[in-house]
DNA sequence: ATAAGATGTAATAATGATAGTTACATCAAA
DNA sequence: TTTGATGTAACTATCATTATTACATCTTAT
């Protein structure tokens, strides 16, 4: 099981906002025709990151702006905001396991330490990645690249 | 996006063999029983933990004997044997951003390297963790609790 | 040999999440 | 009050997971 793409397209929101955001008024149609996807999942979206405090949206007149600095925004924010994974809730249990078998009576206690354990590993990662740190990359990039 | 329960199906089976491997023929319609999961869906688990060489699956007479010491088997082992998560492939990217537009063009490529960054953090966990030291878990557990 | 008990696997269905699409109510400003 | 945008409901298509039935195949014991 793969994460979702809402997670890609936050990120890529994000960047638009930021490369554009001085010139145009960044809209949900505008980010449709960046991102290649379907504006009504673009706002949809664009709900959570709100609903998360990172973004402002602009009911009516439209367009919208980052909340925070950009280096006050981690990966792990955009992923909590778009993606509901709960606190040990990463890898899907098996649900009822059998509890006559000493087995499935103490799989799910003993595993699941483990399995949080993982799981802030990974989210400790996510949190350590700012938006900040990803528009360095990409100037780097651009820089590089002559481009 | 969760990961799915084939993963601590797996570690169920495992479980079961070091437990009951001793006493009993352990076949897929005993693991079926433990861990309350179709008996199809059992073979097909045991089947990929096969090809990985992490198990011994006895064609004809039936049965399961685990293939390394638990010890030199970690989570990633049989994370992979499980779930086909290939190398920065655990985030879906959204397929086709717009190469028209400059952030577009490049958000793939930046990004890449940070997906993986979290891939690598979220597997190196897992390595991190055998089968010997779940016994050991196990072992702690049962004892704290008298059982 | 063959019967018994197990694995391997194909085929089908149910379920749930993702993603696309149309349609429309609502909102703010010109 | 018109315009252009957001917010959302409703419906659909697609895909992965999981369950289930059915059966060919394999190994051992009788």
């Amino acid at each position: 099981m793969r994460i979702s793409s809402r997670f890609t397209i936050a990120i890529h929101i994000f960047a638009c906002i930021d490369t554009f955001g001085d010139t145009c008024k960044v809209t949900s149609d505008f980010l449709a025709g960046s991102t290649n996807v379907n504006p009504v999942i673009i706002r949809k979206i664009l709900g959570q990151l709100k609903k998360a405090g990172l973004i402002e949206v602009a009911r009516g007149t439209g367009g919208t702006t980052v909340a925070k600095p950009l280096g006050e925004i981690s990966f792990l924010d955009v992923y909590h905001a778009v993606e509901c994974v709960g606190k040990g809730d990463l890898f899907h249990f098996h649900e009822n396991p059998n509890t006559n078998c000493p087995v499935g009576r103490n799989i799910h206690h003993i595993l699941d330490d483990r399995l949080l354990q993982v799981q802030n590993a990974m989210e400790e990662e996510l949190a350590s990645i700012t938006l900040a740190d990803l528009k360095k990359d990409t100037e780097k990039y651009l820089d590089e690249n002559n481009l």
